[in-house]
DNA sequence: AAATAAATTTAGACAAAACTAAAAAATAGT
DNA sequence: ACTATTTTTTAGTTTTGTCTAAATTTATTT
């Protein structure tokens, strides 16, 4: 496996993400992702083509190659893996470790981060709920639906939070749900999309749709 | 504190070293410890003097101003911290950490750091025995000398070594000397500058004038 | 004090990664 | 089918950090 610059790296793990939605990645789509411009990302998409991690063809969009998806999930595995070490050992709060860990994932040294992985147990997934890659580059996709998809009075854990803000996480903890929180809809209302939740035997509380389509529960 | 590219740290940490031994730093000088060329290193001298960071006049050599050694001793810090984090909780043997680091430090989160340092204990040395600057970029002198010149009989403690690469680690490790070790020297050979030295009560045994020249004892 | 050698700086070139402005291609609207 | 709009690419610059080769300054010999 070559070695990839800073910002090869970041264009890579860039659309590794955006062709989980889309399955073509556009210029303007990843100039956005990325805070750049379109002109800038047609000169970085040539030479990731050149690279063989790419495929493109000019005005046609663009997907990883098999090569590029395992560089992705190289950088994406230290990523997650860095998070859930400031989360866990340096207790940083959730919505601080996305910064730090976007410049720590371009350390690119196979022993360290395998024996990160074994120092922090082989954590499963990083503070947000998101998987991490193993030292193979699989990863384990767990199926899980919004919280708005969740039948009432089915109860489900939370897996993840799409959005990672200060913001999302002050409102989480003042209703106290987090990674794992174990819970169900009771009732729903049409007029705004609200929704009554219950954790355990705890009384039922209030959240808005907007905070319900952020919230991502296990389907199993 | 403003924030500095990779090189340019680089050569600031580089420059700091160099005038620990010599009080002004020449242009092949530091072209040979970067490994670069003498050209380069003008170039960058021009900019980290416009940054107020050098004192610089052509032809002259070059010492770091007060803020360029503040600006050093915070790329020491990092770098220092983070090899005693390879070795104390990687379990990285000692010749490794140097490497790896010299990645890392290049992370410049002021609370990543602090947070690291506070997770390690704060610890006072790194795994050479080379002091680590507190927060506030102070760093304890130790006052060391070299094993060569340590008088018979006078019992004293490892300090630190010089050389950091795994063949001197490997011959340290046979001869059961590390950082702490509290030794004393009980004989000198003129023919060859060896050494007969005893750790504790056990049997005393030789060490070479080249093992003695990167030893560094404790002088209290 | 020249002459020679060594160290240092300058000049000019190059690669990486970004940008702006203009051109070209694709898409949408009528 | 033609026009207008949007998207994408190209062309030409800029900044950072490096290099080689040539020029300049300083240091060392004779
Ligand atoms: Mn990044
Ligand atoms: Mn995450
Ligand atoms: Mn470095
Ligand atoms: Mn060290």
């Amino acid at each position: 496996m070559l070695n990839y610059s800073t910002s090869e790296e970041n264009y890579i793990k860039a659309i590794y993400h955006l062709q989980q939605m889309d399955d073509m990645v556009t210029t303007n789509e990843l100039a956005a992702e990325l805070k750049t411009k379109p002109a800038s990302v047609t000169d970085m998409m040539k030479k990731l083509k050149a690279k063989k991690l790419l495929n493109y063809e000019r005005y046609q969009g663009f997907r990883l190659t098999n090569e590029g998806n395992k560089v992705a999930l190289g950088i994406i595995r230290r990523h997650r893996l860095w998070e859930y070490f400031l989360a866990e050992k340096l207790k940083f709060t959730w919505d601080e470790v996305h910064e730090v860990a976007e410049d720590l994932e371009h350390v690119t040294n196979k022993k360290l981060i395998d024996k990160l992985d074994e120092f922090l147990g082989f954590p499963r997934v990083d503070p947000h709920g998101d998987p991490i890659p193993d030292a193979n580059g699989k990863i384990e996709i767990m199926k899980k639906i919004c919280l708005t998809e969740l039948p009432l009075n089915k109860t489900a854990i939370v897996g993840s939070v799409s959005d990672q803000s200060s913001k999302i996480l002050e409102l989480l903890e003042h209703k106290n749900i987090s990674i794992g929180t174990r819970l169900e809809i009771k009732k729903r209302f049409e007029f705004d999309n609200s929704m009554e939740v219950r954790i355990g035997r705890q009384p039922a509380f209030t959240i808005s749709k907007q905070l319900a389509e952020n919230i991502f529960v296990l389907n199993n």
